[in-house]
DNA sequence: ATAATATAACTAATATAATTAGTTTTGTCA
DNA sequence: TGACAAAACTAATTATATTAGTTATATTAT
């Protein structure tokens, strides 16, 4: 019974590296405690329940995935940047299967961290969003397009869901123009 | 012990009444048994398992959606035809919650049952976008954009998603319309 | 250095749910 | 009316989360 070095963080990310690897709903504690080399109940020590894991693991990927969409949009504007940053959130969607479900459960919980999470998000959108000729409540309603098709889109892809054998990968592209097309018919020229 | 009328179709039944009441995650076999008033070992004389009635429950909605949505599109064409058939699913998968999120699940489960269940939501959809002049491989992709959509947004409306007090019906229509505005734009003129 | 203390591991126990095994009852049909 | 299959039951098994209580370890103050 050696002291590991086991803290909150190794814990999160552990548990997204397996959901990753088996699923969200395969995820035990069992599991991570086997990762961590300790026993179940030690876990106990660090975090409060198997739920708060999973609940963390949601505000973890957001954060990454703020990061990265961020990060994507650098030096470009307008639809090029929208259209950088979508590409951003669906391909860690479905590079991080186990994450992402965790994500898509989003107010299940009830958290300011959570807020926390998406804030910057939000506004940086919406910047983007600003420099087309809409109303502010049509930036509103259209990022709401925009997530749901995203968030719906990794949700089909990481179940298999598109049976047709035809290129998933063009089905995004043409995606985005389809909806990116449509936001421009918004525009008061 | 009186024999009680429990069939399969009562048990999957009583399964989406009390999943759309409780969520998914929390049906169990105890509850179902309970609400039919017998102990849960007695179910596994009709069912083989919880996951089997979860995978039944997924083509039972998409059976049941599929219904709605044809009948939405009686006696209109084109875009309206769509927009009625988008309408459909959604207030289905509002008001079937439990159902809906075993829909979601599509994919984890391969049947032919559930093939069968959505040929002909897909063939008419298909139908339809035929009249617009798109080549074949764009309709498949747009009707990928809009499933991709509405399963998206279903969730997310169900998951109380949507930080911002602004209307989620109007977000719903403006979305729709961004949407058709941009397979519009896809026609050749 | 060492004793005191808090932390983090452990084992053992408890609770709940799914599932299986084996038994009994009940309705149907020859 | 008796035999049989279906469908209920109880009891037992397995698995996991969680709690309780105990022990080892590391740090920190003397």
């Amino acid at each position: 019974m050696t002291k590991n070095n086991i803290s909150y963080e190794l814990i999160i990310e552990t548990a997204a590296r397996l959901s990753n690897k088996v699923g969200l709903d395969h995820l035990s504690l069992k599991m991570i405690a086997e990762e961590l080399n300790i026993k179940s109940p030690s876990l106990y020590n660090h975090i409060s329940s198997l739920d708060d894991i999973k609940e963390k693991l949601m505000i973890y990927g957001w954060k990454q995935v703020e990061e990265k969409i961020i990060d994507a949009a650098v030096g470009v504007a307008g639809y090029d940047a929208l259209k950088k940053m979508c590409y951003a959130f669906y391909h860690y969607a479905i590079h991080n299967k186990g994450v992402f479900t965790a994500m898509l459960w989003y107010n299940k919980f009830e958290s300011t961290e959570k807020n926390k999470a998406t804030t910057k998000l939000f506004d940086m959108l919406f910047k983007i969003m600003s420099s087309l000729n809409m109303s502010d409540e049509h930036i509103h309603h259209a990022i709401r397009t925009l997530r749901s098709f995203l968030e719906g889109f990794a949700l089909l892809v990481n179940n298999n869901a598109f049976g047709n054998p035809i290129s998933i990968e063009e089905s995004f592209e043409l995606s985005l123009e389809i909806i990116m097309k449509g936001i421009q018919s918004l525009e008061e020229k």
